[in-house]
RNA sequence: GGUCCGUUCGUCUAGGGGUUAGGACACGUCCCUUUCACGGAUGAAACACGGGUUCGAUUCCCGUACGGACUACCA
């Protein structure tokens, strides 16, 4: 029985897609791909009342981004269109209604206001309140009422919500690819609700239908779902259906402390938890994104894969093609990852070293010759994490320095360097090779003839040139400075050095 | 509180009844570079605890501790 695999990818459109459903996404995306199987874009959207306008479409971008499209979905149609749930609402209520047929579930009529008192009741007594079958023959439900009773209600369109009548006694076992064999009692289930009051289906009802319609092999979804996962079993039961495979995934924990990665922490790490930019359309507040943060998106995949994933050998860099290859459901671990932000720019600092330079050279320096460009960005490639430093670097070193490295200033400015730096000074102007190795040519010679070592001066003059201490080839950077500058520059430095001395 | 899940260096992790417990990030030192960065080398750094099972347990089992998720007419 070798199905077809088919994998999805369903989230809600409640916000900007958080990174650990991009990791999810990208799981789905690999294990659809190593399988030759098809990965589906749902957009689980029956909660009308947190809608958010552009989500769907943050997350469409950020995964095109990222380059792990859906085959099959909202953004890019199929066999089993619509995609979006609320789309599909007439669908669910018959197959709610063929449960009720069967005895399987029941209509139920509390109000959110009696259910809260039953909580709080409940919890003043110690205990949790469970919709369950100690407790349903007690409340306002169908099982609970005579039918002429319930044929009123429902005949004064009194609102109502289609709860699952789970067994009193029972247990639901499932393999997980992930955490193997899992088991509940069904004692310690509750009675979910199926259909809500509005007429729209519940996350868990529509997320079995719609799966099994869609002809769902695997499902793999976060750690977060592992809890509802022997309910979802049971209302495969419940139709008679198969169940896909259940992978559950560790969560992605935030980097110190212990619990789930959230939007706070990446505000006070100052790294994003989201894709890309988001800026919410209430309050305008605006998200980090790794996309602008000039993370790569090779990068940024790479980076997630092996949060919770590794190939077993000691290869770490790995393209999408790679992982596709390498990618197994069974080489997932059980246990949480924190995020760690380090790990995220060395990934990045890797493929910007691999990166066109051409494209670089383009993108961040575009005001440029793309000569003069690419010349930068080979100065600077090793000294950056993110492509957007490179930019910021150029700037940086065109502009001429109004304040001098004072550490250097205080060890290594004496006699002895000032004088090499006017001897240099002075033989500049004869180089005729304004090149890397004709400057070098013309120092050396000019500081041999004076005596002068040139470990005594090049500090100095690095200093001189750029005010800092510490930088790219120095030869290199008098090319690209060019020699008048190069020459206007010592000047100045050799006017302004004498005053600085206390 | 209840249910479920988890626990190897600070972090991501490999491994698996007998190993000097391996790699990567970060950190230290050294080399390269008269600088810095890159690169290379090297160092420090871990099997949560207690019981079993076993000739032998970090690895298997059971507890405990700790952590997490869930516990809505949210997904």
């Amino acid at each position: 029985m070798s199905q077809k695999v088919r994998v999805r990818f369903a989230p809600s459109p409640t916000g900007p897609l958080h990174i650990g459903g991009v990791r999810t996404a990208l799981y789905n995306y690999l294990f659809a791909r190593k399988t030759g199987g098809t990965f589906i874009l749902r957009i689980e959207d029956t909660d009308q009342t947190r809608f958010v306008p552009g989500a769907e479409q943050y997350i469409l971008d950020s995964l095109a981004w990222l380059g792990i499209s859906p085959d099959e979905g909202v953004g890019s149609d199929g066999p089993h269109a619509p995609y979006r749930q609320s789309e599909r609402k007439a669908l669910y209520k018959q197959y709610a209604d063929q449960l009720l047929k069967e005895g399987k579930a029941y209509y139920a009529f509390d109000s959110s206001e009696e259910l809260d008192e039953m909580r709080a009741l409940f919890e003043s007594k110690g205990s949790a309140f469970q919709y369950n079958a100690l407790t349903r023959v007690k409340l306002r439900n169908s099982l609970a009422m005579s039918p002429a009773e319930v044929d009123a209600l429902l005949a004064s369109d009194t609102p109502y919500v289609i709860r699952l009548k789970v067994p009193a006694k029972g247990e639901i076992r499932f393999q997980d690819s992930v955490r193997d064999w899992v088991h509940v009692h069904t004692s310690s289930m509750d009675d979910k609700v199926l259909m809500k009051s509005d007429g729209m289906p519940t996350y868990h009802l529509a997320n079995v239908v719609d799966d099994h319609i869609m002809e769902i092999t695997h499902v793999i979804r976060g750690e977060e779902w592992l809890p509802s996962a022997p309910l979802h079993i049971l209302l495969y039961q419940s139709f008679g259906w198969q169940a896909p495979q259940f992978a559950h995934l560790p969560l992605l924990l935030k980097p110190e402390g212990n619990g789930k990665l959230s939007k706070r922490d990446a505000d006070l790490g100052g790294f994003p938890v989201f894709p890309m930019e988001w800026v919410d359309p209430q309050t305008g507040t605006v998200s980090k994104g790794f996309k602008q943060e000039g993370y790569l998106p090779a990068a940024t995949l790479n980076f997630l894969a092996f949060l919770g994933w590794n190939p077993g050998t000691e290869q770490e860099l790995f393209s999408l093609a790679e992982l596709v290859d390498a990618f197994s459901l069974e080489r997932i671990n059980k246990a949480g990852a924190k995020f760690d932000v380090n790990k995220a720019k060395w990934f990045n600092q890797q493929y910007l070293k691999q990166a066109d330079i051409a494209e670089l050279a383009q993108a961040n320096l575009p005001s440029l010759p793309l000569k003069d460009a690419e010349a930068f960005v080979h100065l600077f490639l090793d000294r950056v994490t993110f492509p957007q430093e490179i930019g910021q670097l150029v700037h940086e070193f065109s502009n001429r320095p109004s304040v001098f490295d004072e550490a250097v200033m205080a060890n290594k400015w004496n006699l002895e360097a000032k004088n090499g730096l006017e001897v240099i000074a002075a033989q500049l102007p004869a180089c005729t090779s304004w090149e890397a190795e004709g400057i070098k040519q013309t120092i050396q010679v000019a500081l041999e003839e004076s005596g002068i070592k040139m470990g005594k001066v090049m500090q100095i003059l690095r200093v001189a040139l750029s005010g800092n201490g510490a930088g790219p080839d120095l030869m290199i950077s008098m090319q690209l400075w060019g020699k008048e500058e190069v020459i206007e520059r010592l000047h100045a430095a050799l006017s302004v050095f004498p005053k600085l001395e206390s």
